[in-house]
DNA sequence: TTTAATGATACTATAATTGTATCATTTGTC
DNA sequence: GACAAATGATACAATTATAGTATCATTAAA
């Protein structure tokens, strides 16, 4: 049961490299030579980033990208939320007909009680967190 | 991102199922007509339960299964970690060596506080709980 | 004009999840 | 003992999600 998957992953790693680098330009092969991931992968996933305005890119020789934001502005949970939809820990085990009682149901009040836990808890981390 | 899958879901409403019947050995069949779900499916899924202790099953003509521990006993995580394995949100996002820090790291000790949070709330939840 | 970069997008491969099928074994009943 | 109704074990197939690859177009500095 993963949280977070290889590609987020990979790409909360792509952005502490940029961060790292702050105020430069750095193309996506100097990433992957910093970080170890597949290039052809590496490159779609910084598209997608920039794509979702979490990063900035330049094109053309010398181009490459830098973080679009604040270090404190950049949530895992957005990341997360790129790349694997939002958190959603399973909205009701017992789709509708076995539990009679749904909008009192103990289950789901658990069930979403947990996701909001979990939801505060990665709201709270930021990449400046991660560099801290 | 789901927390529990299907087969975990189908798992507890059938064990609902055999809780509503407590004293009374249950086929299969019968738990089939009363949740729906595959019958080959239902099948494995209860032989995998009678294997891990948690319905007692009996062979034979008018045979089935039943609960064989307490309501109070069964715990979702334990169905859970059946059929999916440990709850594990991911041992560490960055693989060794983008983290110089290993044994102090803010994400670390971030995401192993979030797993244990949500082993806390998984464990208070058991048959009981979901039947109140 | 060449070169080094990104943009867009289609494609393939692998793994996990979900679902099916078959045959053997057990046990109550006629 | 034969039959029927159940589980046990286990192999297989289908679908979906994740992970990874490849290609061609566009941009801009040198
Ligand atoms: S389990 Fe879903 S409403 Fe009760
Ligand atoms: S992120 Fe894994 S040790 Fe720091």
């Amino acid at each position: 049961m993963k949280l977070i998957t290889r590609e987020t992953d990979y790409a909360v790693r792509a952005l502490m490299c940029l961060a790292n680098n702050q105020g430069m330009v750095m193309p996506v092969e100097k990433i992957v030579r910093e970080i170890k991931l597949p290039h052809a992968f590496a490159r779609r996933l910084i598209q997608v980033l920039a794509r979702e305005g979490i990063v900035r890119s330049v094109k053309g020789k010398n181009g490459g990208c830098e973080l679009a934001k604040n270090l404190d502005k950049i949530k895992l949970v957005d990341i997360m939320a790129i790349f694997q939809g939002d958190v959603c820990l399973n909205e009701c085990l017992f789709k509708k007909n076995i539990c009679p009682n749904r909008s009192t149901c103990p289950l789901r009040k658990k069930i979403r009680a947990i996701e909001s836990l979990v939801l505060k808890e990665l709201r709270s981390i930021t990449l400046a967190t991660l560099m801290h």
